[in-house]
DNA sequence: TGGATTTCATATGTCTTACATTTAATATTT
DNA sequence: AAATATTAAATGTAAGACATATGAAATCCA
């Protein structure tokens, strides 16, 4: 099973990709501790600092855990949904900063996935789910609250309704596209008036997930993300320039 | 705007987090070239090879590429959508086999995903991604198929729904689920007479989206993920010991 | 005997220096 | 003027040394 990479990367990146392959496949498990480094070494005969350099590579993924003394060494790491959900944020995020994704684009993704939820939500959403809904769209009712701090509010709201469908799988996949767009959230000026025309449909869509009409609570999200376009390309189109960016 | 990191961490993760943080925030743009490894070092009083472990990070992420020469050194990268869905498909397929997530619950959440963009796919899909699906229904049709190739052909099937609906965002965010999926659907054996049942479903779920019908798309999805489920709970309460897991 | 302390072995974390290799720009030669 | 050779700058790799953390074994002291 020796590898086949492509021969023309980094050895670094070769042995990295080596030992990944060995943990997606199963050949490593779970809390299985990898040679110490010096044995790494040897075994794919480059020095220790190219091997630490891989171990590193791995560790951003998150793949491997660290730890230093006699007992210590690289671990095969149980990644965590926590830990899976921070990484696809931020590839989210500059994913959508980099490749000029529009704002209609980013939000149609999201809101399509949201009603995937809203269903589900319905069915088998708990009462701390409905709580938390409830109490941020108070949040939201504060006057004087910074748009970034209703952006925020509004990213836990939308997290209680995916959470609600008890589906880590799915709250894993939401969160990347929920969050990924606050940055862009952030770039809206909420005015009063469209603020509370945001709340009113809060408020719809938490009854109807209370209500468990799954139906009613993907319409709401329907009528929120056209609400959410018009208030984006009312902010845009005044935006002096008025350049058809972002 | 010094770290206010750990400082228990390493003094790499240290580093790659500041580098990280500054290309989060738009401080360093895509493209950007990065100071060579020797400034950073000056920059930062470390040693040039806690640098190359931090740089060895944002690498593993996709966050920057290297070039070696002259004029070369550590460039900010843009990352693509293709660079992210590996990554995320590598997350996902080993979060679900780490965690001990149910069959169940994988394929919940990859249907209602794909529910989501049945109705945005029957308004937009292109003849091209028509044609995928036919084509990979025969190439399901072929007797003397693999559990593999029929798994692959019905990621590749359900890639096309997904990419009709002409988002990249959406595309990219259910790449992760449907693909994370199949080492789980690698385990099921297909029958002639089980393929037969989701072929019939692909056929209709063809024909909607053709027809530009979303909601009979999403109701071919809900029949399928039925017969998905049916057929895993047979197969899996026929391996002998018929213990609960996966 | 038994608990506290010391020692020790092992592993990762970091630094230093050196050399190899790649690459583009420059200088030289024909 | 074009082809070739040189050079400088950068990353890639190696080797060795030391720092530090940590668990376990050995030792010491009531």
């Amino acid at each position: 099973m020796k590898s086949n990479r492509v021969p023309s990367a980094d050895l670094s990146a070769q042995i990295a990709a080596n030992i990944r392959d060995a943990i997606v496949s199963g050949a490593l498990i779970v809390d299985e501790r990898l040679p110490s480094e010096a044995e790494l070494s040897l075994k794919f005969e480059v020095s220790r600092a190219t091997v630490r350099e891989a171990l590193k590579r791995l560790a951003a993924q998150s793949l491997i855990r660290t730890q230093r003394g006699a007992t210590g060494g690289a671990f095969v790491n149980r990644i965590s949904f926590e830990a899976a959900q921070a990484q696809q944020i931020t590839t989210s995020t500059l994913l959508l900063s980099m490749n000029d994704v529009s704002f209609e684009t980013a939000c149609e993704a999201r809101y399509a996935l949201e009603r995937a939820c809203a269903p589900l939500s319905s069915d088998r959403r708990k009462s701390n789910h409905i709580n938390v809904m409830r109490d941020e769209i108070n949040v939201q009712r504060e006057v004087g609250l910074s748009d970034e701090a209703f952006c925020a509010s509004d990213v836990a709201f939308h997290r209680a309704l995916v959470d609600g469908a008890g589906n880590p799988v799915l709250s894993y996949q939401l969160a990347g596209a929920v969050e990924a767009m606050q940055p862009l959230m952030n770039m809206i000026t909420f005015t009063a008036r469209s603020r509370d025309a945001i709340i009113a449909l809060h408020v719809t869509i938490a009854d109807a997930i209370e209500a468990q009409d799954g139906a009613a609570a993907s319409a709401g999200l329907t009528a929120l993300e056209a609400e959410t376009q018009a208030l984006a390309r009312r902010v845009f189109a005044q935006r002096s320039g008025n350049s058809a960016q972002v």
